[in-house]
DNA sequence: CTTTTCACAGTCGCGCGGATGGGA
DNA sequence: TCCCATCCGCGCGACTGTGAAAAG
């Protein structure tokens, strides 16, 4: 599918500064969308100050793998990807380049003075098929102008009151998308990072880690779909972040809002999602879903990670009006989740007066097609690896339990969801360990076969580790809503915050992460409170040893899958080239091996067998990417599903 | 034919109640 | 002996994807 296809009429409109971003990008003669911007601008800032890159590079095993493990790393010349997904912004080392530096920081500014318009970076309107949000021709809630950020106008953008009635979001205190086309915010503007509010000089300048977007990323280069049903559905992944740069005494508003992505009605059809024909725009329902420690002070925000498990997604209108967890979405729609952070009064009364207070963040890695029911068998067999709620649809659960010590990948039964929001006192560290968990419980042999042979493990426990690649790994991912002008503005926020570290490092080290700041907000360690949470199942500690192949350490939800990436998948990304992965490759499901893709889009579309099947068949501890048509021919003699 | 709905089986954590053990 | 805290097992509900049936 070509990108034109697929992009909104708004990403046609991109200024040419953002072509010349890239040398690849002339090449392509496709638009790119923003969040290639953003990712670049974060990388270019990286590649001046740290050679930590090569270092991290050339590990093996040590790859980010949610970024790395990309299949799309392209070569300055050969270029692949897969445009309909978006994926190869997400994965190509270009702009990753920056997760594998040592620092793992990951930030994404945005534009926010007219200075930053000029810079092509920040300018960018993020109209990929990733990171964008359609911008709706009707009236929207967000005025074009939000390409500056989020400047949530007061009369859309109603005050929350959350404190005192957050159900006025589910009634319609947020009326989002409330009336014929306006589903989609206008919203033009910064790449996939955060979007900031003009003058918000006012408030805090707030800057958001995606805490678990390795995971967000393996499964955007799938095209992440997420179920709805009438009851509602959590999200798999869910949305979780990192807060820094909020004004420690104000209090603030958390929200997470899920607007169309694009104009476009969505099918999967031949193994990849297309077009076909355009969206419901009268979709009505709730739109929002308000953090329910909304409001809370920006150290109440900051100290622990903001988690929106209990977000659920539903198709039934009529679910809108009384049930506040729900955001009603309709199925085969592509859409866009969406943080905003508005400072409000100590009341939770947003300041009507003072728009700037609300900022905005986007990650297009975040973005899903709902469904009913899932169609691409490889996003259902990454959520049944990774969600701990379906582990009993894992084919060889149980020996993921009884092989060696040294075999074991998958992750204590701690690792659930719930634990992760139960464990009090410990949701700073719980979480983000815990979509760790999320991302690292995949029992890595089925997806990477080499992967077992990296002491992923180890580097995760040991706290001695001085490996700079295992430091390497750990990664935030950063968007700071305000960008100040320049590049070297966000080098310097780079480097602020990450040397100095407001937030907990979640490198590799333990002691660093003892030692940072953050930590300083938490009274109770959190490694007490891992320890505290952790292995309360019996039946589960039986079976595990002292040395658990995964750790209750605070870790960040990359490194520890990302460590695991083979050399395979890391050797094409350390010339990968963002740009032209963009335009060349016709469809996202391409996976590693662009020479394979027939291959492996039939092995992605085989169906999962019943547990009950042969072995052979329904070996889960190969992943398709890694099959070569051979293998799979042998494996599954019946063949995939067309 | 595509999409949606529903019942189902499985995992898991929570909460309750009973059993156990230590101290007064 | 009584009281209290802790541990353990069980039932329940929440949650998952599956697969068939229903709906369009």
């Amino acid at each position: 599918m070509q990108l034109e296809n697929i992009l909104p009429s708004a990403s046609i409109n991109l200024p040419k500064t953002f072509y010349n971003l890239s040398s690849s990008d002339s090449a392509n003669n496709s638009p790119r969308p923003s969040s290639q911007l953003d990712y670049q601008e974060v990388e270019r800032t990286e590649s001046e100050s740290s050679s930590a890159s090569k270092k991290y590079l050339s590990g093996v095993g040590n790859g980010m793998l949610g970024e790395t493990d990309g299949d799309s790393y392209n070569k300055a010349d050969g270029r692949k990807g897969s445009p309909v997904l978006g994926e190869d912004e997400l994965t190509s080392g270009r702009r990753y380049n920056i997760d594998e530096l040592g620092s793992d920081r990951y930030f994404i500014s945005s534009t926010q003075t007219s200075s930053d318009m000029a810079s092509p970076c920040s300018l960018f309107p993020y109209a990929g098929q990733t990171g964008s949000v359609y911008t709706g021709s009707s009236g929207s809630r967000y005025p074009a102008s939000l390409h500056y950020g989020s400047v949530l106008p007061p009369a859309g953008f109603s005050a929350p009151s959350v404190c005192s009635g957050r159900s006025q979001f589910g009634s319609g205190g947020y009326q989002f998308s409330q009336g014929p086309g306006c589903l989609y915010p206008s919203y033009s503007g910064t790449g996939i990072g955060s979007m900031s509010v003009p003058g918000s000089a006012a408030g805090a300048r707030a800057q958001v880690y995606l805490c678990n977007r390795p995971l967000w990323l393996k499964f955007h280069r799938h095209q992440t779909e997420m179920i709805i049903t009438k009851q509602g559905r959590r999200m798999f992944p869910f949305l979780s972040f990192n807060i820094t740069g909020l004004n420690l005494t104000a209090h603030y508003n958390v929200f997470v809002e899920i607007v169309l992505a694009d104009p476009n009605h969505w099918r999967f059809q031949g193994g990849k999602w297309v077009t076909c024909g355009k969206a419901d725009n009268n979709m009505q329902g709730n739109k929002v879903y308000v953090h329910p420690e909304s409001p809370n002070t920006g150290a109440h925000w900051m100290r622990q990670e903001i988690s929106f498990g209990k977000l659920k997604l539903t198709n039934n209108k009529g679910a809108n009006n009384n049930n506040t967890q729900m955001i009603v979405l309709q199925s085969l729609h592509k859409y866009q989740p969406r943080l905003h952070i508005v400072e409000v009064t100590e009341d939770g009364v947003e300041d009507m007066n003072n728009e700037a207070r609300t900022q905005t963040f986007t990650f297009p890695e975040n973005q899903f097609i709902a469904v009913t029911a899932y169609q691409n068998t490889d996003i259902t067999q990454l959520k049944i690896d990774h969600n701990p709620f379906a582990k009993g649809f894992r084919d060889n659960y149980d020996s993921m339990y009884t092989a060696p010590e040294s075999d074991r990948l998958t992750p204590s039964p701690t690792d659930s969801p719930r634990s992760t929001q139960i464990v009090p006192g410990a949701r700073y560290a719980m979480q983000p360990f815990f979509q760790d968990q999320f991302v690292n419980n995949l029992p890595q042999n089925r997806f990477y076969t080499s992967e077992r042979t990296v002491p992923q493990t180890n580097s995760l426990l040991s706290p001695q580790s001085e490996d700079p690649s295992a430091a390497a790994s750990a990664q935030r991912w950063f968007v700071p809503p305000v960008q100040q002008p320049g590049s070297n503005k966000l080098d310097l926020s780079y480097e602020n915050d990450y040397s100095t570290s407001s937030l907990l490092s979640y490198g590799i080290k333990p002691l660093s992460l003892q030692t940072s700041h953050a930590l300083s907000y938490y009274p109770d360690s959190a490694f007490a409170s891992m320890a505290a949470g952790w292995g309360t199942r019996s039946s589960y500690q039986r079976k595990m040893t002292t040395g658990l192949p995964w750790s209750p350490r605070p870790s960040p939800p990359a490194f520890a899958e990302d460590q695991l990436g083979t050399a395979k998948e890391k050797l094409p990304d350390e010339n990968a080239q963002p740009t032209s992965t963009w335009i060349e490759t016709s469809h996202s499901l391409k996976s590693v091996d662009s020479s394979d893709s027939g291959v492996y889009s039939m092995v992605c579309k085989r169906r999962r067998m019943s547990p009950g099947g042969s072995s052979t068949e329904n070996s889960p501890t190969i992943k398709c990417e890694d099959l070569t048509a051979e293998e799979y021919n042998k494996d599954n003699p019946k063949g995939a599903k067309a």
